[in-house]
DNA sequence: CGTAGACCCTGCGCGC
DNA sequence: TGCGCGCAGGGTCTAC
């Protein structure tokens, strides 16, 4: 389900439930999303322990307790994170879940088993093998056209590759990459070479638009997106191009084209889109 | 070192 | 109705 808007709105969602929560119990159910749950390290890290805060970095969920243990979730592609009653049914795909003093239960259902759960001490997070490299946040100061430039040189390849390297700047997926290109001008395939400083400007600007304005209404570029309540129903954010193969640009009018760039569809406007 | 491609896995919609 | 194909928000590993 994700996208960096979808999970802030998570984020956003849990906040009014989880703080002051302790969790009673883990309850593995599989023994491997994309690596293997630690079914010990989630017992000692959370049972017993109380949820202090919600942080978000890039796509990942980060769930702070006290004692200084952090549950950190990532949700893939089709990850869903929701609170439900304790008595709810287990649900298909339903990999793991904690247990809360409130009775219910905080459960991660995904299908195609790319997220991932883990526990680690929260001084050590930017250790992680997974949040060691990351770039930088595309909602915060340090992301610029001159970063953008900077980090760019002696690189090659399409712009709409470069904007997805979480090396780079993290938050920015296949969806949101097409919507920056489009608001600011720049066809996906520019060479990362080819972008001049007051473009790589516009790029930085329109990432920051396009995230906080998917932010600000709800987060949803996805049809099966829940928030962490299980409500439904945001649906559709106004995407200019992405999914919109022959349709209508939103500027000009002109037919939207798509291409296969990092094997991923791309969405651009031949018109608009240089 | 950077880059391109394969790969992880399930489900859905489409054309036949 | 059933089957095969292509495609889907993510990240990571390998081969060049």
């Amino acid at each position: 389900m994700p996208e960096l808007p979808e999970i802030e709105v998570l984020r956003l969602s849990l906040l009014p439930l989880l703080p002051g929560r302790s969790v009673v119990r883990s309850l593995v159910r599989s023994l491997a999303l994309r690596q293997p749950l630690d079914r010990r390290g989630l017992s000692h890290h959370l049972e017993g322990r109380t949820v202090t805060g919600l942080r978000r970095r890039a796509k990942y969920l980060l769930i702070d307790l006290s004692g200084g243990s952090t549950l950190v979730v990532h949700l893939g592609m089709s990850g869903q994170l929701t609170l439900v009653a304790g008595q709810a049914p287990v649900e298909r795909h339903e990999h793991v879940a904690f247990e809360l003093d409130s009775g219910q239960r905080l459960r991660l259902v995904d299908p195609r088993r790319f997220g991932m759960v883990f526990a680690a001490e929260t001084d050590r997070l930017g250790d992680h093998p997974s949040l060691a490299h990351l770039g930088v946040e595309p909602l915060g100061s340090e992301l610029s056209g001159a970063y953008l430039a900077a980090r760019a040189r002696g690189r090659r390849g399409p712009v709409k590759n470069y904007l997805m390297d979480g090396r780079i700047v993290v938050g920015v997926g296949n969806i949101y990459a097409s919507e920056s290109l489009w608001r600011a001008g720049v066809h996906p395939k520019r060479s990362v070479g080819r972008v001049a400083p007051a473009t790589w400007d516009r790029l930085a600007e329109a990432v920051r638009a396009v995230l906080g304005q998917a932010i600000a209404e709800g987060g949803t570029t996805l049809a099966d997106f829940t928030d962490g309540g299980g409500n439904a129903g945001y649906f559709q954010v106004s995407l200019a191009v992405y999914g919109r193969e022959g349709g209508p640009c939103p500027s000009c009018e002109r037919p939207i084209k798509r291409v296969v760039l990092g094997g991923r569809s791309t969405f651009y406007c031949p018109g608009c889109q240089h």
